[in-house]
RNA sequence: GCAUCCAUAGCUCAGCUGGAUAGAGCAACGGUUUUCUAAACCGUAGGUCAUAGGUUCGAAUCCUAUUGGGUGUACCA
């Protein structure tokens, strides 16, 4: 029993002794002692007024009597307003520290026996990755490891969007004016090569409306009319056909596209366990429409048209089926759960799509939910926030996107620049180097954009390189090859116990009492889907520790063999935890730097 | 119009199921290196937590309204 639990009992105990009165366990209320009080953990009274009918101050003072007499590690109490702070022996917290937090496995969770679907990047294959994309998958992987650290078997899963008319666009485009170039005679990366032909199409399609709108037409007329949208369409029937040249030249521009998105996911360091195309996808959910209208969830319209009536859970009527019969977007999403269920059996089922989807998950889950599937509880969309310019939102016709190849070739940049001028590196290897600032870099940019709350939108600003110092990837990362180069220096023993009587400093206290958090982090960001709270505890670790590290001596130089020994331990730890935390996040951290 | 999310220091963000004097980083100013890596540390300054009510012993946090901003509201995906 840890000596939370044990003091939140003995509280319900002394309530009862002291007043007679049954206090809920859930009435005590604990937190950490604020540094500048003396103690470390305080119970706020406030609650037990009700059942003491005493005064805060007066409570606080009968419950400290009490607690210091019937817990042993209890040795001295202080009352501040309504505020009991409780000092425990420093042995209990260096006991705590020896046998939990100095093991390797620290912060690892047992199995939950849970099964989590993580479905995360699922971009079209008609234009390269961009920032917005660059959060989504960051955010997919991390949470998917973060499920992972808290005991759940998770299937990381890439829904490709490879079909439909936005394909057929950049197809018609590359064979107008393509001039047969390709990834190797242009020296383009796949998916740029490809994203170019899908500008290059909305620039003539615009041209076709602005001549179409001077004859007369009005715009929505010409948008219909335009040769070019036209072509387009008759090319998306021809591929539904199976029109063979059709067919070959989508499998040569996907491959092109593939090829060119391997690369970036290896640069992000994502991966997926299981990929899924649309165009295996695009006609499932019929069947779901049949079972629906079957058990009177869904109403046929006179014209053909299948719809859900929502109003009466304050959302509106939404088609789920088109009066020719062809499926909408949300029927096969509902086809497609139906088969992601089928194939896995997870219990819960997690979509990382942006927050400008949030209507249509609603809507989703809540039909799923009335069509009786059992496993519809466990949907959870996590929706996160636009990214934004100075300037607003990223338009990739406006030419105003973030690319995602060019961002990170930016950021490893910008790592060798500023690890240069600090002069440390001069005698590592090429390669080492190399390696360092690909790290460096990346960890910059994946700290950046995982420290803030998923569903808070982000602003970047191209302008601005993001930051290497204070709350920054480079920071933690600087904190852990810094304790690494200690424990090298100090030739460190891994795991040796010192005597649990030791002097402990302020400092050396509230360290271990931050460490020891570190699978309730775990569990609290695993529960609320969030890395952006693991990673400022990472941060507040690596903060702790530089405070540690500058107002003490000399850890090597130190002579009582038992204090180098506990702060070795220490230094250990915290290390232990930054590289694990941070391997959540996606982010490796380099042994020296 | 309706729905939904957001609003905290000059800027970018924390702030847990309501608890002590609202915290970090950047930018500004000052200091720290004969001592284990100064991408570090210490200090100064910076706030009507959008506004107004309400609930409570106690509200940045919960409720209501208002203002400002984002997104959605297609037989697009």
């Amino acid at each position: 029993m840890n000596i939370q639990q044990h003091i939140i009992t003995a509280t319900v105990n002394a309530v009862k002794e002291l007043y007679n009165q049954d206090l809920p366990e859930t009435q005590v209320n604990l937190q950490d002692t604020r540094s500048e009080f003396e103690g470390e953990i305080t119970i706020v009274v406030f609650p037990v007024v009700r059942f003491s009918k005493k005064s805060p101050e007066a409570t606080a003072n009968d419950l400290g009597e009490y607690l210091k007499e019937h817990i042993e590690e209890v040795t001295a109490f202080n009352v501040v307003k309504g505020f009991l702070n409780l000092s425990i022996v420093s042995s209990y917290w260096i006991d705590l520290f020896q046998t939990d937090l100095l093991k390797e496995e620290f912060g690892t969770i047992p199995s939950n026996g849970k099964k989590v679907m993580v479905e995360y990047s699922s971009p079209n294959t008609n234009k390269p990755l961009h920032l917005g994309h660059v959060r989504n998958n960051l955010l997919g992987y991390s949470v998917s490891e973060l499920l992972k650290a808290n005991g759940s078997e998770v299937f990381k899963v890439n829904l490709v969007n490879d079909r439909g008319i936005h394909i057929c666009k950049s197809m018609l485009a590359w064979l107008k004016w393509g001039n047969g170039e390709t990834p190797e005679s242009s020296g383009l990366k796949g998916d740029h090569l490809v994203g170019k032909y899908y500008v290059i199409f909305d620039k003539e399609y615009k041209k076709e409306i602005e001549a179409l709108k001077e004859t007369g037409q009005t715009e929505d007329e010409a948008k219909k009319n335009a040769p070019l949208i036209k072509e387009a369409q008759a090319m998306l029937l021809a591929w539904e056909a199976g029109d063979e040249e059709v067919i070959s030249l989508w499998k040569k521009m996907n491959g092109w596209v593939y090829d060119g998105f391997a690369v970036s996911y290896k640069n992000l360091g994502v991966d997926f366990d299981q990929y899924y195309y649309e165009s295996n996808t695009y006609l499932l959910g019929k069947d779901t429409v049949e079972e629906g209208l079957a058990k009177g969830v869904f109403f046929k319209k006179p014209d053909g048209s299948v719809w859900i009536d929502l109003t009466e859970d304050g959302l509106d009527q939404k088609l789920v089926l088109r009066a020719d019969g062809t499926s909408v977007y949300i029927t096969q999403d509902l086809g497609t759960a139906q088969m992601k269920y089928d194939d896995f059996k997870m219990d819960e089922s997690i979509y990382v799509v942006g927050n400008e989807q949030d209507y249509h998950f609603k809507v989703l889950f809540l039909i799923l939910d009335k069509l009786g599937k059992s496993w519809a509880k466990g949907l959870y969309h996590l929706s996160y926030g636009m990214v934004d310019l100075p300037s607003g939102k990223m338009k990739s016709r406006e030419g105003t996107v973030v690319d995602a190849d060019d961002l990170i070739a930016e950021m490893i940049a910008t790592a060798k620049q500023k690890t240069e001028a600090l002069g440390k590196v001069d005698h590592f290897s090429e390669e080492e180097k190399e390696s360092l600032y690909y790290k460096i870099g990346m960890g910059a940019l994946k700290y950046f954009l995982l420290k803030v709350e998923p569903k808070k939108r982000l602003l970047f600003d191209p302008a601005e390189s993001i930051d290497f110092q204070g709350n920054t990837g480079p920071f933690i990362q600087y904190t852990h090859a810094r304790i690494k180069s200690l424990l090298s220096k100090a030739n460190y023993k891994n795991g040796q116990h010192v005597a649990s009587d030791i002097a402990l400093s302020a400092t050396e206290l509230e360290m271990i009492i931050l460490l020891s958090r570190y699978p309730a982090e775990i569990a609290s960001a695993a529960k609320a889907f969030s890395p952006a709270t693991l990673a400022n505890y990472i941060y507040e670790v690596a903060k702790m520790f530089n405070k540690f590290y500058h107002e003490i001596p000399p850890i090597v130089k130190e002579e009582d063999e038992a204090i180098k020994q506990h702060r070795l331990n220490l230094s250990w730890v915290t290390s232990n935890i930054i590289k694990s935390g941070m391997r959540i996040l996606g982010i490796e951290v380099p042994e020296r730097m």
